[in-house]
DNA sequence: CGACTTCTTGAGGAGACTCAAGGGTGGTGG
DNA sequence: CCACCACCCTTGAGTCTCCTCAAGAAGTCG
């Protein structure tokens, strides 16, 4: 079973285990969900906005991003996936997408089939509850960003999502410090942001010249964390460890 | 038993066969979450952010708001909670709030335990499912308003939320057409939209004047909603009512 | 009636947008 | 290996939306 091997030392886990213990029975569950894989290369689409949405993916490698278009043709860039993500799920809700999904770098992703998921709710109450949690910290993702676009300054929008790409990162990949790969151009990061790809441009050159980043081309590096969290103003989350009420693992 | 004839009528349960049907043993399952019940008035706090996470409201009647404050100082409004929604989810996967929940009029609050909502994951997969969903939906919901502060002028995003806004209403109260009383100032919806005040205010008469709306202190009207789905230019969320991956009901 | 909050209106300024053009960088094919 | 092309990044100048500050009108409550 490659897939097995694949998946079991994966950021899909790694995800649940950062707010609870799993026992092995949750870990085979978790495994049982993944169905067959897909690579992509960059630039092609998982799925486009309007589709029916019959299919929920987990992000093996690579990153995507979610997007969504306006009548006038205006994009907003949504969120930014890493591996061990849960794609498409906000569209279980609707009888169509409101986003597409497109890929940001080489990715592999794994369909998880609607049955499935249902499956899981009825076999492992705790696997489920966790998934529900996670859900829940999306949102509260969301709900930064949002802030963020609201009441935010250029600068202070790119330095708060600057700030959630490296948390994320590096709770994904724990030999990252400072320095970190992206698949970011500064057009994507203006799409995330909601400003100008122009002005996105002034913004990272003036975090530059406060010697608060370094951003390259693929390579990003942060220089001065407080300067950044500064422009952020926001403080950052600490997940939830003490979850006494979730349902009991069944080993 | 004065807490269930409340409940049993309520938005609550609406809120979850806008999805699907339940049946007896759902809606006792349901109820058997809410606990006790508080009131506040217009202006108290339910929680503030930076507390701890212990607790989650069930919102029996009136409007609530959810917002976060920047070290700035600025604020911004996140979500109007309308009666049957879920207070303080996003909450349960961190060790403090983000957010604080103010009362936006007279409200009812029932609280719920955690232990019982993980209690419903082990004793109840659908309604767990169900629940999951409607995360789903309120993601679907941030990821439009999202949107609108990436991408909108002030008359976009103010029109969006009038229309996200008088949706959700319809919802629960299937009286109301095209009229509806609010609990907003002009400073909330600023708030709300991420503009201030006084542009709202202007914002506000220029859709006075296109004859879109009446927005008056606690009444409004939609005049023309053409024109306010195109001034906001997202297509309307149609919700999902073909769900056969979920767990079977009890009865 | 008076004190309060909320709404309205005006004028000036700043941040972000638009349009436009020039310079790098990486990839492809001859 | 070099030439070419496409894409991405960078920079400049002018404009517009939205913000700030400030004061006045209208509605609300005791």
């Amino acid at each position: 079973m490659n897939d097995v091997a694949a998946i079991n030392d994966m950021p899909a886990v790694a995800r649940l285990t950062a707010f609870t213990e799993l026992g092995a029975r949750d870990i085979a569950d978790l495994i049982s969900l993944a169905g067959p894989m897909r690579q992509l290369e960059r630039g092609d689409h998982l799925c486009d906005e309007g589709e029916a949405s019959l299919r929920v993916y987990l992000l093996l490698e690579g990153w995507t991003a979610s997007s969504l278009s306006f009548a006038s043709g205006a994009r907003q860039m949504l969120k930014v996936h890493l591996p061990g993500d849960m794609l498409g799920l906000p569209s279980l809700a609707l009888t169509n997408r409101p986003d597409s999904i497109v890929a940001l770098s080489k990715i592999v992703v794994s369909a998880i089939s609607l049955d499935a998921l249902g499956r899981l709710f009825e076999t492992n109450a705790r696997l489920a509850a966790l998934m529900y949690l996670i859900s829940q910290e999306e949102r509260v993702m969301m709900i930064d960003r949002l802030a963020m676009m609201g009441c935010g300054s250029a600068i202070q929008r790119v330095a708060g999502l600057i700030l959630e790409l490296h948390r994320r990162i590096m709770r994904s990949e724990p030999e990252v410090t400072d320095s970190f790969e992206h698949h970011l151009s500064q057009h994507d990061l203006a799409e995330l942001t909601g400003i100008t790809p122009v002005h996105l441009n002034r913004t990272l050159q003036q975090l530059r010249q406060d010697k608060a980043i370094k951003w390259g081309r693929r390579t990003a590096t942060i220089l001065d964390r407080d300067v950044l969290t500064r422009h952020a103003g926001l403080p950052p989350r600490v997940l939830n460890r003490d979850l006494g009420w979730l349902p009991a693992s069944k080993g």
